[in-house]
DNA sequence: ATGGCTAACATGGTTAGA
């Protein structure tokens, strides 16, 4: 099974670029955030064309989640149970016997701000949600863009980004809280090429220069991750033209 | 040097992303 996770940013705008890609490098499962379009602008229809089913919680302008799957999805479940959230960042179901927990992060703005508290805050409640659903699902998968790059070499540039919003000390904590409920990063199961990175900002060439975060993560339970052959980024789709600032990323599994 | 780019909503200028 392969397991992937992709923030868009906007789904209509992305929508050739997954047919495209999915074509290219097809894909069991893939989780994709910030779809920024209401419920019932959904491409229903495209995405089936694709071959695909689609679960999806999506939101005017900002935020929304989906799951795509060649497999039908079942026992679909939108937002943290427990937690009214107005802004629509989580979708789970399950494919093929593994349960699949699609998040979308908080940005978290600046250190210290308002939307800084929310994501510290909305971490913790993922982190209980998701020990929860690991008591209920041997193999449970939690993926998606995290806003977190979770060590210095997830990071182009450590020192300019020292104590910065997606490294500081607050969130790498709230996200090794989340990882030790029972999760493994897949992509450090394996060796990887240095300086290998999810995000680039749009802006100053910084992609041309990889200068990028790796913060688009495929987490597994001891059980899945046990199956786990391989994680890698796919850098492909960030190369053409109108881009996503994310790129996807695609954990393998060996479960028959 | 708080700039730089992209998308949404709106329709020119602001908000948000990371």
């Amino acid at each position: 099974m392969k397991l992937a996770t992709w923030n868009v940013n906007s789904l209509r705008v992305r929508l050739a670029h997954l047919g495209d890609w999915l074509a290219a490098s097809p894909v069991d499962v893939v989780g994709l955030q910030e779809l920024k379009l209401p419920d019932e602008d959904f491409p229903q229809s495209q995405i089936e064309a694709f071959g695909l089913h689609a679960a999806w919680f999506g939101q005017r302008t900002y935020n929304g989640v989906a799951i795509l799957s060649r497999a039908p999805i079942v026992d679909v479940t939108t937002g943290i149970p427990g937690f009214d959230d107005p802004q629509r960042r989580v979708i789970a179901g399950t494919v093929d016997g593994v349960r699949v927990i699609n998040v979308y992060v908080p940005n978290g703005q600046s250190v210290g701000s308002d939307k800084y508290a929310y994501k510290l805050d909305w971490l913790a409640r993922l982190r209980d949600y998701v020990a929860r659903e690991l008591t209920r699902y041997e193999r449970l998968a939690v993926i998606g863009d995290y806003n977190i790059a979770p060590e210095d070499r997830d990071v182009h540039d450590p020192a300019k980004w020292e104590g910065s919003v997606h490294v500081s000390a607050p969130e790498r904590a709230a996200l090794q809280d989340l990882l030790s409920t029972g999760l493994h990063d897949t992509f450090r199961l394996f060796e990887q090429p240095p300086e290998t990175y999810s995000w680039w900002d749009y802006r100053m060439g910084a992609f041309r220069r990889n200068h990028g975060l790796r913060i688009d993560l495929v987490l597994a339970s001891a059980a899945l991750s046990r199956s786990c052959i391989g994680c890698h980024v796919d850098r492909t789709p960030r190369t053409w033209e109108r881009p996503s600032d994310h790129a996807p990323v695609v954990a393998t599994f060996d479960i028959g």
